[in-house]
DNA sequence: AAATTTTTTGGAGTCAACCCAAATTTGTTT
DNA sequence: AAACAAATTTGGGTTGACTCCAAAAAATTT
């Protein structure tokens, strides 16, 4: 068929697996929020779970998941749920650790754990990806945060992680 | 006249000049410029000036000013120009300091000068006026930024200062 | 299979930030 | 001082992000 070259090129894509691209400025800070949720839960997640977390309408979750699926970071099935795409597995952990790493930061200079991860939630969506490897690197890439073994389920549902 | 006990209440809350009731998040990103830009250039300011400077329509300015004034940080004559009111040099003062403790925090960790100005300016205007003070005291307070005595004209116009 | 629940769609509102065009005020020139 | 030019404001309108409600559609439970 005609289009077996473009299959190819997917299939080399695919394999090689980085998306190197990204700034870390992509998203708001809602859909980043949406998307740390569906990471934070592994597996196929539903509406109806993502809207009582985020405290919103079910019908506005449908929509940002719509959002979050065209531009490449979910894969929805329509009724059935949404589960992260490899480009969005790989900005989740980017995303997990901006704030795993920004905390850690300013925990550093008297605020405490839950201070620190509320303050964050706040602004790390507007932090580079650049900046956030430079402090990471600084820091000597610390293997835990402010959080390592934490449970998350209480971070998860204030909307922030520790 | 039936009102003097008001008068008498504003002159006592005026000579007192404190308004530790703010929390750092009470402007938007945006806001936040126009307010730094007006404080950096001292004394009146008109709207041409900061429009070039912020690079949107004179009447952008002309209606953010307006609200910014109606919201109590300006004093706004109508055609002839903005000054900051004692709050409004209050909150600017603190806004620069935000900016120069988070930029200075930021060199600390890899980030040049300029990349940590940039990064600050993306995300200070959420960052806590209670954040910023454990932030300052856990640095001792520092005299000098990463700016200091520098001349702000080219931060300025980049929007941001060093 | 019918009833109930979940999810989506259609329609619409709010808010911040922006621009254009027209009106108003100020400043400048003759 | 009148006329013109420049700066400023006002009125009206757009966009994008985020939101909700009500109705339709699909899935699940009984």
């Amino acid at each position: 068929m005609a289009n077996n070259k473009y299959q190819f090129f997917v299939f080399i894509y695919m394999n090689e697996q980085n998306y190197p691209e990204f700034t870390g400025l992509e998203l708001s800070p809602r859909k980043a929020d949406y998307l740390k949720f569906i990471f934070e839960k592994k597996g196929t997640v539903k509406t109806t779970e993502i809207s009582s977390c985020l405290q919103v309408d079910p019908s506005t979750t449908s929509k940002t998941l719509t959002e979050l699926a065209t531009a490449g970071y979910l894969n929805h099935v329509l009724y059935r749920g949404v589960d992260l795409t490899e480009m969005g597995m790989e900005y989740a952990e980017f995303l997990v650790r901006r704030h795993r790493i920004l905390s850690l930061l300013f925990t550093h200079y008297g605020l405490s754990t839950e201070e620190a991860c509320a303050e964050v939630s706040r602004f790390e969506a507007f932090v580079s990806r650049d900046a956030v490897n430079k402090i990471c690197n600084s820091m000597g890439h610390p293997m835990v945060g402010v959080c390592g073994e934490i449970s998350h389920e209480k971070c998860i549902h204030e909307g922030h992680y520790h």
